[in-house]
DNA sequence: CACAAAATGATTGACGTCTGTCAGGACTTT
DNA sequence: AAAGTCCTGACAGACGTCAATCATTTTGTG
């Protein structure tokens, strides 16, 4: 019970290995009614053929490209160091990645990048933003064959062949969960922090918390938002005026970044109030450990970028796909259920 | 810059390809000062064997077996969807995947099994039970070079080539520190429900939850675990009688099966304890759809096979792997980070 | 130096697919 | 009937590795 070939596909079909090539790889000059024979052995035996000799005999390499934000924020350089294991992991599946670095919130250089780079490669990564160039610039790449995955930030619905992050009103509305479980009896005041309101990510999350406490949680009143530029100098500014300005704030949702600066003012307190924040970085899994932050809300970027590469894939080779967003879900991150700390050394087989 | 070929090896090493390929696949006969040249060579050449073109070359197949208690509770059986759905997935890279199914808690029929199976497989997954008859099976097969993984449940850790799941004890701090945030200001009471008292999975969750809200929190108090043997009629019937006879119950904790039980004594209040259970199932998520439910922490069975693939491959090419415990951690669903209901139609590169 | 043993090189045919070429047959068109 | 299409089959050389055979060279021993 061998895996059928195309040899036996073509004896199937009552015609030569060359016919059955033909109509496989649709070269053409084949009469209806033999392509019609071959496709009906395809289906009977069930072939599939060997993508690996395919790709063997082909010298096929699948060269796949990272845009990535040059930014040394730790949730960028978590994502950059996942993309370089990738690398790695995936040479042996004659898997090529390479990464461009472009300029932070720099929409130009983005849109350029995406006209460039798209030449290069079978399929594009890109932590996108919305905006008119960058929508233009995945459509064109769409319009000449180049799939493009959005990555953590989406754009283009339309155009893009995947979103591979996760949704983050989903993750505000989970915030929000958090908060109201840790409220059930009591009364309280939530303060959210901006990273910047211009994003749209930020934006998203700050709605999902809302529409979570809003209405059905008279005794949760939900200040407005402050924005801190996900600096964490400002952060530590602001939120210490907040704090001194409204003694009965019981929970603060930092939806953005800069929070060293919230894990330094709430250390310098003997009460705290109820931390929820996002991204497991160094930063935010020393909070948990000491107990300074309640819950990290993360989107696991390695395996986000894992799974990009794998729709990334299927879309190469023309397969389906399921849609990654199922698999992609805000975690909670409790001071209880971390992962084990960075980087074990490798376990060999022995 | 092509990726160097054994040919370019042997070029490098001044030998013959059949020389280099000696050295390569250990055939022996050959002078130590040659094979220390080709070794030079591979490390400088940087060179990597083309898997792919090598299992073609020898028409090679992984068989892997999958052991899976014989059971009709919804997480073994989407534990098997889980492993049918690799099956499809993982036939093109000639990763042969079988199933047998093993009477449940019958750690005879699991030895023997693991006995029997172990010839016709290069490795083997089994959700493994502590006994000393299966650690005796599992060591033998080491012994014979086969490796086995233990899946979802861990056994002979001192034999068994790797444990994918969750660390239980883990799991039941995870829940505690759940109960724990809801009870942030309020004097409380909780109810752990065993599934069943033997089970060490079980045990295990409550020591975690028991260790997280032990004296830390004296407003606390824990209860005597019920025990319901993984029945939802039993468990109706318990916590019924449990919550007349402690009106002050404000949280419960599920650590097995039967929560259909514990749910339709929930719905049947007005007033409910916070409720915080185990796998994500139909049952439990439309408990916490309907808001009966507070939180349900998940092992995600799906990434467990998946990940056991992935780790009985790396074993199987002799490949050095990591810890996947790094990557099998106890996952917090609350109402607003649930995964898209069920299997969505595929969806396809257009 | 002779001779065996050991080491090496050369070659070949797989594995399943891709790609190209060439020849011949069937059929239509003038 | 000749010339032109369109289809089809046969074959060959690659891709990188495996596995086996056989011939040749090198080495070591007495």
């Amino acid at each position: 019970m061998r895996k059928p070939t195309l040899h036996d596909v073509a004896r199937a079909a009552g015609v030569s290995y060359s016919t059955a090539d033909r109509v496989l790889n649709a070269r053409g000059g084949v009469a209806p009614k033999s392509a019609d024979r071959v496709r009906d052995a395809i289906a009977t035996l069930g072939y599939e053929r060997d993508l690996h000799a395919a790709n063997l005999s082909r010298g096929r390499n699948y060269n796949f490209r990272f845009l990535l934000p040059k930014d040394d924020h730790s949730f960028f350089r978590a994502l950059r160091a996942a993309v370089d294991r990738e690398q790695d992991l995936r040479r042996a599946d004659r898997i090529l990645i390479s990464v461009t670095e472009i300029p932070a919130l720099d929409a130009d250089a983005l849109a350029h990048a995406l006209d460039a780079e798209g030449s290069a490669c079978d399929c594009l990564a890109v932590v996108a933003t919305e905006a008119p160039r960058i929508t233009a610039a995945i459509t064109a790449l769409r319009a000449r064959g180049i799939a493009v995955v959005t990555l953590v930030s989406d754009a283009a619905p339309e155009a893009r062949a995947a979103y591979v992050g996760i949704d983050n009103v989903m993750a505000g509305r989970t915030a929000g969960r958090l908060l109201r479980l840790a409220h059930a009896t009591r009364q309280g005041c939530i303060l959210p922090v901006l990273g910047s309101v211009s994003a749209r990510d930020h934006r998203d999350r700050l709605d999902g918390m809302n529409a979570v406490l809003a209405g059905e949680t008279p005794a949760l009143r939900v200040l407005p938002a402050l924005s801190v530029d996900d600096r964490p100098d400002i952060m530590r500014a602001r939120v210490t005026q907040a704090l001194a300005d409204h003694p009965d704030i019981t929970g603060i949702y930092s939806i953005g970044a800069g929070n060293r600066g919230l894990i330094e003012v709430l250390e310098a307190r003997q009460t705290r109030p109820l931390v929820v924040m996002h991204e497991l970085t160094p930063v935010s899994r020393a909070g948990l450990e000491r107990g300074l932050v309640d819950a990290v809300i993360d989107q696991k970027p390695a395996q986000e970028v894992a799974l990009a590469i794998d729709v990334m894939k299927a879309i190469a080779d023309g397969r389906d796909w399921h849609d990654p967003a199922r698999d992609i879900i805000p975690t909670i991150f409790l001071k209880d259920n971390l992962p084990a700390p960075a980087d074990n050394p490798q376990i060999s087989a022995s």
